[in-house]
DNA sequence: CGAAAATTTGACATGACTCAACTGGAGTGG
DNA sequence: CCACTCCAGTTGAGTCATGTCAAATTTTCG
């Protein structure tokens, strides 16, 4: 079928598939949709999936003792989320995944995922790959956490991710940076007055 | 070699080799030994190996514009070492290795890695179960700094890695949380006092 | 339009930082 | 064995960034 075409190569961008490896990778992918506000995954559920995101915008964020949310990541287009950590670990997670916007997902389930790893390696190593890079962001995250102040974080994060920023909430910013909406709010401002 | 034998063994404990596997993975790992103090590897060089610590305590670091040093990763005995970031990507690094103690490494080449993938499979699954604790390890971090004030993130240091612990010194463990050391020695007098 | 949500503002509190001085040990050389 | 130095750690005083709480304002959207 022609739509799975589109959707492996554009879920796989840059890896090569056969006829059949479409066939196969398809059955493995369940589309899935999802309104503004809904939630994909509760924290201290199982977490069996990860998603892919062929539209729209969502999060996943983890909330402490105190009850504050905090935002450990977002995904758009073309991104894949889950909780990682407990997906890897076939364990029961800590973060909650949320519909920021109307979105449409592709969903696929660990043991599958394993099959497809054996019959089609281009796909282990596209998923070695997004595992590299999202390292790498972590990185990124933990050292920009020690070493600049919120005012930068928040620059570096408009400029990073500015697909991201156009849509989501301030707050939402303010709890990926790791200060409060007032905080955030008075960063803006101060920069404001700088142009 | 019997000492081969023990030190593949030591270094990808869980996998089961052949004796030519053993022999081949061996030709790849080059034992290096450093005194204390001693820089692995200076930012901005090109990262072409990742180091085995098989005795021994090292840090990775990075330095900011203003010069301050922070802390990314401690490793001690059994943990590997390395700019990954820049490893993955066959980059220059941002990132220092120094020896806090004299160590006992084994390194391996990029390239040469990328080999022993192809020839011995188990090897490429270590590593990726490697990269995905850290990866979750990482994520844990993450969530720490923007959930927790210093005095527990010292807390959970100590307690997740007694053995780190007792190798470093309050300054390190300072530069690692992100805070100074002034800030940790008096969080430090108040939990003694609680005592 | 009107209610709810998001953002901003103000006043004040607090945790962490800076800078400078001081303490205590470990090691060194006379 | 003592004096000296170096390094790590501690302490104090003052400052600054960010947090808290409450209220006002603006934006969003049914």
């Amino acid at each position: 079928m022609q739509e799975q075409n589109v959707i492996i190569n554009q879920v796989f961008k840059g890896e090569i598939f056969t006829a059949q490896d479409i066939d196969f990778v398809s059955s493995k992918l369940k589309k899935i949709t999802f309104d503004k506000g809904d939630i994909v995954l509760n924290a201290n559920e199982k977490v069996t999936h990860q998603y892919y995101v062929a539209d729209g915008c969502l999060r996943t964020f983890f909330i402490d003792i105190s009850g504050k949310e905090h935002t450990l990541q977002f995904a758009v287009k073309d991104w894949w989320i889950s909780d990682y950590t407990a997906f890897f670990e076939q364990n029961t997670g800590i973060l909650t995944i949320e519909c920021i916007q109307k979105s449409t997902l592709y969903k696929i389930f660990r043991t599958d995922l394993e099959e497809v790893y054996a019959k089609v390696p281009q796909v282990e190593v596209h998923f070695r790959k997004k595992l590299e890079k999202a390292f790498a962001s972590f990185q990124n995250r933990i050292l920009g956490n020690l070493a600049k102040p919120a005012k930068e974080r928040y620059l570096d994060f408009i400029k990073t991710y500015p697909d991201i920023e156009a849509k989501i909430k301030n707050y939402h910013i303010a709890s990926y940076l790791g200060i409060t909406t007032e905080s955030l709010s008075r960063i803006r401002k101060e920069l404001v007055r700088k142009l």
